[in-house]
DNA sequence: TAGTATTGGCTTTTT
DNA sequence: GCCAATACTA
């Protein structure tokens, strides 16, 4: 063991650790306070792992068995992470500065920013998002003609990326793939093209930061050395959605000191580089750093992306002698959704048993409801929003889930409609938008010339006339010459184009050339990090980006300029907060932060995200949506291996999201890829047990007689919804079907709904009411406005219709008229 | 070469 | 139903 420090710097003094152990379950405590080489923390949903994991550091510095710079905390997204890190600080104080507290890949992106030079690559290298990636696979498909053999762009990258994942590369696979398949072939050429372009382009792909961080320490035992040295206490969130590299990662930093190692010539692809270390402390050898994982089998829904449950099923083989602390009391939930989700996941066969349960008490029931079309189901969901929020729960504290993306779309439209403040999380993302790509492309052009790709990119934004025909003539030219695209253009009388197109290339490069003299000075000092704003800026102006977008009449253009605005305001935010940050640790920044993370949640807002995004969180309400077969489960799933149970533990993470409120919805039709389809509810609920939903409206509710049967029939069912005991028949109004058919729809007639909600918008103009008008609504009927409350086009009706109830009402949409 | 019309293809989840 | 890539016209 490493001698303990003597003084903590900062502020946490040699205080008792009284208080970080106050109020833990004796599991808790042992996670917290258990001390050995490696520790697995196997922690149900809500059982307060966020905490025991912040507690365990907290507990590492005062006890002076560790130096925040000795940590190394990692988390998948950098939400968690700063989440983390603000949690550590609250107990620790400012020393929790020292320590990393990242993701898997801004850690690695540290790591190789400070280690590129090793192995051929610059400080300023670029990170390709799969945008960028695709884009490079698709333009090297075409030139190896690939599509011939059956290889299209996406399925090359993803194989690319499984790869990667597994830690092969192109000639690794190629040893094991039947290479008198043409395809294999072609596959494995793509493949080792792919990364010569990626090398020459001096960028790593996303892949590429764990994969090449994992080369870069077997290749230079040395330069890992300096990491193991460093890092003592490593600790490891959601471990059970590693992949293998990320996995291997963790066992190189966690190796003992190799010491003495010499570097291998041959791992080093020829390039010797001796380089040595400082020597190590006096007390060395060291043994490895102590490892914490923690992670939930049952959470794992990342299999799709190379995740390996193996890696945390296998923990104690991996790691001998490792200590197992099992964490099932959740804090989280009341027992009712607690016994829904057990109910659910007991159902994953091949699973360790752990049962959650709280003494919360049971709580209210589980509110189930089946709209005839996913409008219905919105508008429901609406509703129940509207009456949570008018029985005091602030929006912010409701989320509403679905399977797949497009599935926002009906909910947004209802909500618009109903006056419902709702934010999507995570759906297109901000850094997706053309406009944004491009504005990047060209700070990266700035930042890191090699990456030829950008330049290409913004060769012709605005346009300048440059069409297919000169940007291969470019490329040749570059080619012929050995030198960069980017350093072509500073040659353009030598290209033997028309003075026009000339022109236009000396003007792009004299617009680089001038913003790379402020963001990147030649002297090599440190410029402040507000040229990053006025490089922008300029690059934006002087390129002629934005004139081209204000000349535009298109309105989308208008909304392009604002949100070029908006980015030139993120490098500001940037230049805030990072006094000393350059163009290039901005641009790592916006690479690895998408918009899931800014899942701040602006109180007053519904949150609407996939069950994906939704890990991690938790709401006092949640209204799970498109409960229904081929959605969750998908049917994607159903032809991969081990899909369905991917799918069922993807359910799970979003019913024990909720701390008070459940709601269960579906629709019995489903407008999708433009036809409307009859969805069947899946099969998820009929392992919930049926005592524990209450149905406003079941699936079997409508019977072949038209209408739906009366709330207290419904309430008072004996057997229970898809339950084969005796009894269930009734329900139906039917003869009884057994098993999983009795979920089957009985009519998807529109007549037999009622309350049913169309996606109809209108625009009423400037339709004036006030308190007391009586107006009518297609799809709710007549009512009486109680209030009129907002301005101008957000005025919103407050209307209590005469059947439907209390509803609110965006004036300037909703269908209605005054009578 | 740019801009428009048309077709086709597709939609799981994302660090 | 939507987006993107392609084909076609000015």
């Amino acid at each position: 063991m490493t001698e303990a420090p003597l003084i903590v710097p900062g502020t946490a003094g040699p205080q008792g650790q009284d208080d970080l152990l106050a109020g833990l379950n004796p599991q808790q405590l042992e996670a917290v306070t258990y001390r050995g080489p490696a520790l697995l923390i196997v922690a149900g949903a809500g059982s307060g792992k966020t905490s025991v994991l912040t507690r365990r550091i907290a507990s590492l510095l005062r006890s002076r068995e560790a130096w925040p710079s000795q940590i190394l905390a990692i988390t998948f997204t950098n939400k968690a992470a700063g989440e983390m890190r603000e949690r550590v600080a609250g107990l620790v104080g400012d020393v929790a500065r020292g320590m990393w507290i990242s993701t898997f890949h801004s850690a690695c992106v540290r790591i190789l920013r400070r280690e590129a030079e090793q192995f051929g690559f610059t400080k300023t290298f670029t990170i390709y998002d799969s945008g960028d990636s695709r884009a490079l696979i698709k333009r090297l498909v075409k030139e190896h003609e690939a599509d011939a053999y059956g290889l299209t762009p996406a399925s090359v990258q993803s194989r690319i990326s499984k790869l990667k994942n597994e830690l092969s590369d192109a000639e690794s696979y190629a040893r094991d793939a039947n290479m008198s398949d043409p395809a294999e072939r072609i596959f494995v050429e793509l493949f080792a093209d792919y990364q010569r372009q990626l090398r020459k382009a001096n960028a790593f792909d996303f892949d590429d930061l764990i994969g090449q961080t994992v080369y870069l320490f077997r290749a230079f035992p040395q330069v890992a050395d300096t990491y193991r040295r460093r890092f003592r206490h490593i600790l490891v969130d959601e471990y059970q959605d590693t992949n293998h590299a990320q996995y291997a990662l963790i066992h190189e930093l966690t190796r003992p000191v190799s010491a003495s190692a010499a570097p291998d010539p041959y791992a080093s692809n020829g390039m010797m580089i001796f380089e040595p270390e400082p020597a190590a402390a006096p007390d060395a050898p060291e043994g490895g750093a102590s490892l914490t994982v923690v992670g939930d089998s049952d959470q794992s829904i990342y299999a799709f992306r190379g995740a390996d449950i193996r890696n945390i099923s296998e923990f104690e083989r991996d790691f001998p002698g490792a200590q197992v602390v099992l964490l099932e009391q959740n804090y989280r939930s009341t027992q009712n959704i607690l016994s829904a989700a057990n109910a659910v996941i007991g159902n994953n066969f091949d699973r360790k048993d752990k049962k959650l349960w709280s003494d919360k008490g049971d709580g209210d029931a589980i509110i189930g409801f089946t709209g005839y079309s996913q409008h219905d189901e919105a508008q429901f969901v609406a509703d129940e929003v509207e009456s949570l929020h008018r029985a005091g729960m602030p929006y912010s504290e409701m989320a509403v889930f679905y399977r797949t993306n497009s599935q926002s779309r009906a909910l947004e439209e209802i909500f618009i409609r109903s006056a419902v403040p709702y934010k999507v999380m995570g759906g297109t993302k901000f850094y997706d938008r053309a406009e944004i790509k491009d504005a990047l492309a060209y700070l990266v052009a700035v930042a890191n010339p090699a990456d030829d790709m950008s330049v290409r990119r913004i060769l012709n934004k605005p346009r300048r006339g440059i069409g297919d025909v000169t940007e291969t003539a470019i490329a040749r030219f570059a080619e012929e010459h050995d030198i960069s695209f980017r350093d072509a253009l500073a040659h353009p009388t030598q290209l033997g184009f028309g003075p026009k197109i000339q022109a236009a290339i000396a003007q792009l490069d004299a617009v680089l050339t001038e913003a790379t003299a402020i963001m990147l000075p030649a002297s090599g000092e440190l410029p402040p990090p507000t040229t990053v704003a006025e490089g922008l800026s300029l690059l934006l102006s002087k390129s002629g980006y934005l004139d081209a977008l204000r000349a535009s009449r298109d309105p989308q253009d208008e909304a392009r300029v604002e949100n070029l605005d908006e980015f030139v305001a993120v490098t500001r935010d940037f230049a805030r907060n990072n006094p000393e940050g350059t163009i290039v640790d901005f641009l790592t920044e916006v690479a690895l932060v998408s918009d899931a993370d800014d899942l701040e949640d602006e109180s007053g807002t519904v949150s609407l995200m996939t069950m994906h995004t939704a890990k991690g969180l938790e709401y006092d309400a949640v209204f799970v949506t498109g409960v229904e077969e081929d959605l969750i489960p998908h049917r994607i799933s159903a032809g991969e291996p081990g899909g369905p149970q991917e799918e069922r533990r993807l359910f799970y993470v979003g019913i024990t999201r909720a701390r008070k409120r459940l709601h269960l919805s579906l629709a019995m039709t489903r407008a999708q890829f433009g036809e409307v389809t009859v969805a069947m509810p899946s099969r998820f609920l009929q392992e919930i047990p049926a005592g524990l939903i209450d149905w406003r409206q079941s699936p079997g509710d409508v019977n072949s007689r038209g209408g739906m049967q009366s709330r207290a029939l419904n309430a008072r069912r004996s057997g229970g919804f898809g339950s084969s005991g005796s009894g269930s028949g009734d329900r139906f109004g039917v003869k009884a079907l057994p098993g999983r058919d009795s979920l089957k729809p009985l009519s998807t007639a529109m007549d037999r709904f009622p309350n049913r909600v169309t996606a109809k918008v209108r625009d009423n103009g400037d339709l004036e009411l006030t308190a007391g008008d009586r107006i009518r609504h297609t799809d709710f009927g007549e009512g009486r406005v109680d209030a009129v409350t907002g301005e101008g086009a957000k005025r919103i009706a407050h209307v209590r219709f005469d059947t439907s109830g209390q509803k609110k009402l965006l004036i300037k949409v909703a269908p209605i008229e005054k009578i």
